[in-house]
DNA sequence: GACTGACAAATTGTATACAATCTACCTATC
DNA sequence: GATAGGTAGATTGTATACAATTTGTCAGTC
């Protein structure tokens, strides 16, 4: 049977569900750095007021995911390339640490690893059918249960942050499509895991997060970006 | 001239003004873990609206310094141990990446050590005129300034929630009083730094926590607990 | 035609009103 | 006296009204 939840219960649950409605949608790259987040539009979408919205904003801005414009309000983040280096460090930081917190724990949370084999094969299905956003967002979710396998909040909560930086940066600046292998990285780095070997473990993840990063133009010469890119993102918003 | 700011300009700062008010209280241990923060009372001290009051509990909440209890409103955090544990992991890990990198700049920045330099002077002073409080502040100011200068913002950012949750944390479970080396670890490790030593400097800060770590007691069972603690926080809600 | 200024519309920022909920206290009952 | 129930007051949660600001448009001027 399920408990009758007051309004305001339901509420709380509900500002939940707005939030990640908002980060899968950056997850899956359909909200393009530098949209705007309009305030009364995402009130209507989600059929709420503005103080709820405002709340929401505040959250993905307080996690750079967006950003407020004085008097003109919230936008989706656009990391420039100095952002992206830092929070990519930042990244690769985190990550290895938590390969190593999991590996550690890998006896004691032998049942928790389940999820993480669901994820792998989701992914796989998506990646066959094709459907490139369910994709990426799987793979960024894989991260985050990784996370969570950490058993270190902290860490969970700044990775929670710093995945759909990582989003963002991917779509300002990769160059080169994706290869399939990412799939088959997040299955052997899991193996390695369950096996409690850490330096294996993180040896797999630092390859992992360089062949992210090789894909990107992040050079600081302009010449060297990709104009199609720069003028297609124009396009976009104009479209919109 | 100063620049004639509008009403929404200064409101901004007044923002920040408020939150570094709170932040400071609870670096200096003015403000005890588990104490409410009424809404109407913080607007009434400030002289603003609720809804400021609040945006400012919710970025403290995003930092895990205040926690939100669904229709009773917003409380110092009282990490347990297990929380303890993993936010002094995590600052381990922060801290350690943040003098590498610090150490990594040291020459391109050399100008930016002043700032340091001055802590490390207040901090003597306020210990000499037995001014804990602020002593206490200027400590973990130090870190935040390290922090700054690491160039990483991600880094700053997880660090300037980790620094005032460590203050909430020896507030709850500092059992020995700490010995006046702390300054002399931030000289030394500063030294270190400005030679550029990212060894010596990563060592000198796993030693500095070593030392506040030593100083808390936080082993499980409840009967090592330091007891005065306990009821004394509940005498000190009863008498606020 | 390009530029400036002013007005109107749209949007954000803040305060406040109202509803939902919790807390404390009092009373009735056993 | 202890306990359950219920009412009043205090407090939070949300929506909304209003003020401040920005943006877009359109005359008017050069």
């Amino acid at each position: 049977m399920v408990e009758p939840k007051s309004s305001r219960q339901r509420s709380k649950t509900q500002d939940q569900h707005i939030y990640e409605e908002i980060f899968d949608a950056i997850l899956e790259q359909r909200l393009w750095p530098g949209t705007r987040l309009k305030e009364e539009s995402l009130g209507e979408i989600f059929g709420v007021s503005r103080t709820i919205i405002r709340r929401t904003l505040s959250r993905l801005a307080h996690e750079r995911v967006a950003v407020f414009e004085p008097n003109r309000g919230a936008f989706v983040a656009e990391p420039d390339i100095s952002d992206a280096r830092q929070i990519l460090d930042a990244r690769r930081l985190m990550e290895l640490a938590i390969v190593e917190r999991v590996a550690e724990r890998a006896s004691s949370i032998k049942g928790e690893f389940k999820k993480l084999y669901d994820l792998i094969e989701q992914e796989h299905k998506s990646s066959a059918a094709a459907d490139k956003g369910t994709a990426i967002r799987l793979s960024g979710e894989f991260h985050l249960e990784l996370a969570r396998l950490s058993g270190n909040k902290p860490l969970e909560g700044f990775l929670h942050s710093l995945v759909p930086q990582t989003s963002l940066i991917i779509a300002l600046y990769q160059a080169k499509e994706g290869s399939r292998c990412a799939i088959d990285e997040h299955s052997r780095l899991l193996d390695a895991l369950k096996l409690g070997d850490a330096e294996e473990a993180k040896c797999l993840m630092g390859e992992h997060l360089d062949h992210i990063e090789e894909r990107l133009a992040l050079d600081e010469s302009p010449g060297n970006r990709n104009l199609a890119k720069v003028f297609g993102r124009r396009a976009e918003k104009a479209g919109a």
